[in-house]
Order: C-alpha cells, then sequence, then structure tokens
DNA sequence: TTGTATGCGTTATCAG
DNA sequence: CTGATAACGCATACAA
C-alpha cells in the first residue's frame, strides 16, 4: 500500500492536479464549484492522503522546521540533561501550536552539527548553552537571513536576539529571601564564558566568595570557609548538593525545577511561559520576511 | 547572498550538474578525472556549498530523519518532564552517530500529531510512554512499512518493538537491596494501562499494597499505613518525595538520575547504553528494506 | 570520463 | 471555474 499523491487524488475523482491542490490549500483566489470541492475531499479521505510536506517544502521554499541546538557541555553533571528539559519542552510545544515541527540536536562542537541548519532549510534555530568559540568560527555558516535566538548564551553577534535569566534582578530578590546580603555564590557551570561573567559580575561578590561547580570535593573545601553563612546558588540541582552541607541558602532555579528543594529554601523561579511571546517572535520573522524586532534582548525575570 | 546549488557548481567549474553530483556523492560506479575532481570541490568550497537534504530527500525517498514522539501524561508532575530527558537525549545522540536527524515531538493526543509522521517521510519513529487508547485508533496512518518503536509502552500490534525496563528483574534487586520481602509499592504513573498494570504484577503485592502516584496527600494517607516497614518506588523522583515519610525504600530509576537520592537507598539503574543497540537495529531496518529482526522485545535490565 | 534528460510531489502561473 | 505545465534541487539511467 502506497502512499497517495495529489496525483492519485485528480485521478480518482477525475480532475486536474492543480484543481486538487488548490482544493486541498483551500486557495482563496480560485473558485471551486462545491461539486468539485466535495468529490475531490472524499477521494482525498477515501485515499488517506496526507501531504508531502518535503516535496512541499522544496517547492514553497519554507520547511516548517525549527532547530534547537543544545550545547552539550564538555564534561557534564548529572543534571545536564535536565538542566533545559524544561525549556526545550516549552518550546517545542509552541512551535507545534504554531504548526512547525521541531529538530532537536545536542551539538558536541562538530562542525557537521552545524550544516544541518541550512541542509535541512530550517526556518529558525534556537541555539541553547552556545560557546563562543566554537561558535564563531562557523558562524559564516548562518546569515541567511533566518532569525537564530540565543538562550542563556552570549554571543558577539548583533544579529542575534538573546535571552537570559535576569540574573540581577534574582539576586535582588535572593537578598531579600535571605534577610541579609548574601556571602558567597555557588553557580552552575556554562558553555559561554561571557555569560558566566556576567553572572558573577551582577552578583557583586568577590572572586573568592565565588565558586563555579566542578566536583563535589571542590564544592566541599569552598563551603568549609563559609559555615553557617548565607549563600546563593545558581541551578537548582546543584542546591541541592549544596544542601548537604549548608542550609542557609537561596537558590535561583534556572532548570525551572524548584520542587527538587525543600521549600525552606528561598527559590527564585522563572515563568516558562515567557517563551510564547519568544517563539511568537519567531514566528513573526519566518512569516514577514523584513520585520526587524527592535528589541533583541529577552530577560527572564524571575520570582520567588 | 543565495546557497549555491550543484547548478552553481556545474557553472562555476564548467562541467554539468550529473558530474558535480557524482562528485559530491562520492559515486564508486563513476570514475571522473582527477583534475575536474579538484575543480569542482574547489569551486563547492568556494561557494559554500551545502547540500539541499528536502531536495535530496524528495528524490531519493529517503528523509534521514527519526521522530521522538514523546506522549504527555494529562496530568504530569513536575518531573514529567524529566523523566525522558536522558532517554531522548541518548537516542538523538545515536541517531546524530548514525548520521540521522531527530524530530521531537510532544503529543497531546491530537490527530493532527501523528500526520507529521506521514507527512514528514519519517525514516523510523520512536513512542515514548504511548497509550494504547489513543494509539489505536490512528495506528492505521502507520503501517507503511516504517519502523516503529515503542518505548514504555505496551502496545497491541506485533509490528511494534516493544522496549521496557526489566521490572521482574528490578524488584529482585530492590529485594536484595531492602534485605527482606517490601511490603509496599509506590509507582508513578504510567499513559500505559497495560504497562502499569503489568508492573503492578510483577511486584506480586496485592493491590492495597501498591500506589500509583497522584497528589501528595493520597500518597501521605498511603504510607502511613507502612510505617517503617521496607518498600519499593518506580521512579527516583517520586522516591524522593516518599523519603520524606519513610526511609526504608530501594528506588527503580526509571529516569537514569539515582544521584537526585542519597546514597542511602537501594537504587536500581538501567544502563542508557542499552539504547546503542536499539537504534542500531531500528537504522538497520532502514537501510535494509526486507530485515526482520526475531527479537521484537527488549528488555533494560537494572543492575543496583 | 562526462553530459542529457527524466522525475520525485508540490505549488503557482498562465491559458482556456 | 478548470487544466496544462514549468519550476524547486537533486540523483540516476542512459547516451555519447
Amino acid at each position: 500500500m502506497k502512499k497517495a499523491t495529489i496525483k492519485d487524488i485528480a485521478k480518482a475523482a477525475g480532475v486536474s492536479i492543480a484543481t486538487v491542490s488548490y482544493i486541498l490549500n483551500d486557495v482563496k483566489t480560485q473558485s471551486i464549484s462545491d461539486e468539485t470541492r466535495v468529490k475531490v475531499m472524499k477521494a482525498a479521505q477515501q485515499l488517506k492522503y496526507v501531504a508531502n510536506r518535503t516535496a512541499q517544502s522544496l517547492k514553497i521554499k519554507k520547511t516548517g522546521l525549527i532547530g534547537i541546538l543544545l550545547f552539550q557541555e564538555q564534561e557534564g553533571h548529572y543534571w545536564s540533561d535536565f538542566k533545559y528539559a524544561k525549556t526545550v519542552g516549552k518550546i517545542e510545544q509552541i512551535c507545534g501550536q504554531l504548526g512547525y515541527h521541531v529538530i532537536f540536536m545536542q551539538v558536541r562542537s562538530q562542525l557537521s552539527d552545524y550544516k544541518m541548519i541550512m541542509e535541512r532549510n530550517l526556518d529558525g534555530v534556537f541555539l541553547i548553552n552556545a560557546d563562543q568559540e566554537q561558535f564563531g568560527t562557523i558562524s559564516n555558516y548562518f546569515g541567511f537571513g533566518i532569525p537564530v535566538f540565543v538562550i542563556d548564551s552570549y554571543i558577539d553577534d548583533s544579529l542575534f536576539h538573546k535571552i537570559i535569566p535576569d540574573f540581577a534582578q534574582s539576586f535582588r530578590a535572593c537578598e531579600a529571601a535571605l534577610g541579609g546580603r548574601p556571602e558567597f555564590l555557588v553557580t552552575d557551570a556554562y558553555n559561554n564564558e561571557k555569560l558566566a561573567g556576567f553572572i558573577r559580575e551582577q552578583s557583586g561578590l568577590e572572586d573568592e566568595r565565588i565558586c563555579v561547580y566542578d566536583n563535589p570535593e571542590q564544592l566541599n573545601d569552598f563551603l568549609s570557609r563559609f559555615e553557617g553563612k548565607p549563600g546563593i546558588v545558581i541551578n537548582e540541582f546543584l542546591a541541592l548538593e549544596v544542601l548537604k552541607k549548608t542550609a542557609r541558602i537561596a537558590a535561583v532555579c534556572t532548570c525551572h525545577c524548584p520542587q527538587v528543594l525543600p521549600g525552606t529554601v528561598g527559590r527564585i523561579t522563572f515563568d516558562l511561559n515567557d517563551y510564547q511571546e519568544i517563539v511568537h517572535k519567531m514566528d513573526r520573522y519566518i512569516q514577514d520576511a523584513d520585520y526587524v524586532d527592535p528589541e533583541k534582548f529577552y530577560y527572564l525575570s524571575g520570582t520567588p
């Protein structure tokens, strides 16, 4: 049993291919008699016709495909796969509502990975946790006018829309939750060095008071210098580790999952629905080829 | 700056499009003079040519696209998005190594969702946590000869390859870890009723001793009947909840993330590398149209 | 060793 | 209102 094409429908309904296409696509500029319309629709149903998006894409030069490229950290922790799970899920959901399909890819800095964007003629791309270095070398593969949004990545290119959590505001919320100035900061690692620097800077803490998590021993060493003092942790899973040593912390829940933490610690969360606006924005770029967004920077604002 | 086609390369190199195609695809049955080969390769590089997989797909009738359809539970818990994050990540990784790209889709039982498989001409599909009901009604959209593997789903159709954790073995391991027979079982909900029944059955416990988690109150009520008794929990995140009440548990870590649990509880884990064999099997189906696998049932075997 | 021509399934332009 | 027909970018049988 082979897949039916519009040609098959045309034959079955005794009309031309063009007519079938008009009817299936509900082309407004063409007027079709009700008679042929039902005839064709019936045939389509009978033959269980489904459109061939591959052929369609080739013709109309739009694939309806959106890429989510998730940059993997070289040596990730156990929560690496959870870190952006909710983000990816949410973006996929919204894309789906808008009629797009999503190609999900984890990139391990292979050049071949990026080629996918061009090869598959994606309509838009989300890059998550992208590193400047590996990125810069291949950015000449982009620039073909498709919208690129970068999440948790500080890329030196004004073409891209940047989306990062509002750390400044989150830190203020943490301070409120702690009831005083934090004495230390423990943060999860990010591929993007500039983002990492930004976090450190926003915290307002000196470097000796900041720990970028690498392994349990290192964390323990660090924490032993702050017994009983209040501190901030970026990433709730990391906070889970920190809690083994000290309880006076507030956590910035960058993984959108405060539930893993006990209610006794201050938890700053971000609203996943913020992605609604972002994906819709991308949609607008896709629909309207020469739309330009005055706002290229999106902050996810945290709430306690 | 438009994308270059093989036609552009042909023109630039002064050869025919066929020749270009032969060279780019490294077609063995054609012998090409070194001279034209370098000429063409150079032109391709200069024009920054990337293949158009859409056109390719249309021609060769293979898209190189594999679908991962993740069935969402109607009312999920906070860990729903993590439940299959590692599985999806692993499958994508292996697919990537084999040269496939992955379309990731969460399905909320819309008929339109399944159509994607046909519309996009996927080469293969993984269905995760699929419910029999919603599934049966639309399975006639399948059967076009593409391999379908179902994960954590017990579908009444011998066409599909089924992959589920080896619960029987896991339960035995739990018993060993607990040092005695468990008195109760708390399990996460699954879309697939038959799988849920299978789990209950394999536990060998009476229904009164089994709790399918719905909400914290219900869990507390249940657990209060088993103060100080040993039990088993399916799903490590759920185990985190159970631990708030009782400590004598062993957990079957179906989310591949034992790390969220303290080392003091027995943890049964599964090896993500098992998916290697599975994805390679799918690849074989795709490559060799009439390959049949004698083994249609794959168990992921748990290890303490 | 290279080129010509056809078609994959669709959309869209132009005649009828 | 409907129908030929030319692309879209590529792979390949067949000719040269």
